[in-house]
DNA sequence: CTTGATTCCGAAAGCGCTTTCGGAATAGCG
DNA sequence: CGCTATTCCGAAAGCGCTTTCGGAATCAAG
């Protein structure tokens, strides 16, 4: 496949193999007028480096990993694509690589991080969601592998990450339900066991302080992170004694979950009971009714990262690169003034 | 990073570098016992080959790259993170690397799939959605290097793809629409470089045809891969003379633009003017109404163009690798039976 | 013109693995 | 027991690049 090597060009040109790399790699021991005819020649014969000598040589794999999220649904990672090639701009800057592993369950990613740290092929790694307690992110720390944290876990302050303050959103989202007159504000959460989980669950509960508002924990579901887990916790706090007026999720998908057991209780989402998601997807716009949300901003989020942990790779101190981005309120119609206590049903359009 | 070399174990053990190497890969010309022996101690020691030095010996880059379609929107891509974790999973039985490369513009693919086979870091490639002349594929070809197709140009003969027949599906659609007693049919297309549009288009055709229905060019609109562009695509059909009763898109992303553009015309979806989409996005579900949508089986796919990329990298012969899977129709609420001329607003529930 | 400092390049030693080749040790045969 | 097969392993040559080291050639300075 590699045609022309750097035997080759050395040759043709009559000098060293080696006056040949440092030439193309700039050394300042070459003279100009040498480092203009080898870099002419070079272009001229379309010599690429072979990337793979040159990382045995250099000792740097020039490559890192995206670790994918375990157990992915179509539905719930969107996100993933778009990181994915924000990273990949980011990389190809330095003409790096981008890999993407996947370890086969939740047991295995430890053996995954210690295969890609031991095999030497990257030389960072970002991973997503981590839990409270990440074992990854011990592991990461432990092989003194560079890594930036798509997310938080509890102890975060000696490694680099990127993640929003979804805790504060959750204390904006209540505040938006009060100032619409909601007082039973109902939650569903994600699994604990995630830090995301945890923080939103506390700007639930934070919010609910800040607007005198009490905790009670028959307004909380936990539930997984899919629409059907939505909608089965959604249902649960609909048939409770003293059902909520309003239901913050801690997802999109959940929320869309959560519209459709509204309407199966034969309410009518956004006017009997208000939803609010967490994350600003796309296909909110398109629910019925279109979802209220928490939007993150993901945009160059990917690249974001890349330029992070470049960073790092080169040097820098992961303490100082911490990015903490906020959430902001997108109002579409699954949200309104709470009703008067005497439900009605479908009384007007 | 890399702890426990082959020269280590060697040592170690006494004997030779290039023993200890073909006892690890199973050589025949080792005996039983030594072969046990450096097993024991490479697992003792936890050794893992430097990947990056073996390939360089061998001159397999055991690796693969996935081009991302060059400019995505989470919309219309969730596809990508589904194909990736399957490729992923496929490429980890054999220890193989996953690369993700995109390509800045359409322009650079070329460049990009250029640098990719010259720098010999990936030993094949796949692509998704190709144009009808894709100048990827005659790239490809040129350069030798193992690729399959995540779709189809028009000239599919002499390599190997992975596609959904959505040729049929199309007529399937038309049919099913016919059999709900429509006769004005639009379509909603894609832009006809890409060949699937072409296809789509073509099975709209042949399921006018089949049912005795003639062609209406006032009846089709070609629009981007967006919602938006399906809304305005939508819009433009129902404004027009002979509104159509049914409207089929090339994508389910399009088809929740045209359910929005039919809202917005004061009309209902589903009752009054049937949409059918194509792709089985799960968000579906959750439009408004529910989206009836052509469901492809993307389930696996992922793993089986890993599977076949495989295949065709170790000798096989692409033309062995053409894979034509069925679409089949999941309805859900966005089709219904034609409805009487006099067209009414809002009658019932 | 000699000497010491510079500039520039060639030679060679790796990086960590694979693979070929040849030969020592062992086995099989007459 | 001598001879040819086998079995098994050590030695060494790469893979294509980087990087160190030293020396030839050029320069400046005395």
């Amino acid at each position: 496949m590699q045609r022309v090597s750097l035997k080759f060009l050395a040759r043709e040109l009559g000098i060293a193999e080696g006056t040949v790399s440092r030439a193309l790699n700039d050394y300042p021991d070459i003279s100009e007028a040498t480092r203009l005819r080898v870099k002419e020649a070079a272009e001229h014969y379309g010599y690429k480096a072979n990337q793979t000598a040159r990382r045995l040589a250099t000792g740097v794999a020039e490559a890192v990993a995206y670790l994918m999220p375990a157990n992915t649904n179509a539905l719930s990672e969107p996100f993933v694509s778009q990181l994915l090639e924000g990273l990949a701009q980011s990389l190809a800057k330095r003409g790096w690589d981008l890999l993407v592993v996947q370890a086969a369950s939740i047991e295995e990613e430890a053996e995954t991080i210690a295969k890609l740290s031991s095999s030497g092929k990257v030389s960072g790694v970002v991973i997503s969601r981590p839990y409270k307690q990440d074992s990854r992110i011990d592991l990461l720390r432990k092989y003194k592998m560079p890594f930036i944290v798509h997310g938080r876990s509890v102890f975060h302050d000696d490694y680099a990450w990127y993640d929003v303050d979804s805790q504060s959103a959750f204390m904006d989202a209540v505040d938006h339900l009060v100032s619409l007159g909601h007082q039973k504000i109902g939650f569903v959460g994600a699994p604990t066991y995630y830090h995301f989980a945890q923080m939103r669950l506390d700007g639930y509960r934070d919010g609910l302080k800040h607007n005198g508002l009490g905790f009670n924990e028959n307004l909380v579901e936990i539930a997984e992170l899919s629409d059907d887990a939505g909608e089965r916790a959604g249902g649960s706090l609909l048939r409770s004694q003293t059902p909520p007026t309003a239901i913050i999720c801690a997802t999109d998908t959940q929320a869309i979950g959560v519209l459709a057991a509204i309407r199966s209780q034969g309410l009518e989402p956004g006017k009997e009971v208000s939803v609010i998601g967490y994350d600003g997807l796309a296909f909110g716009k398109h629910t019925s009714p279109p979802l209220t949300t928490m939007a993150q901003p993901l945009a160059h989020s990917g690249r974001q990262i890349g330029d992070m942990l470049l960073a790092i790779i080169d040097g820098g101190n992961p303490v100082d690169y911490q990015e903490l981005r906020s959430a902001k309120l997108v109002r579409r119609m699954s949200d309104g003034p709470v009703r008067p206590e005497n439900k009605t049903l479908h009384e007007e359009e």
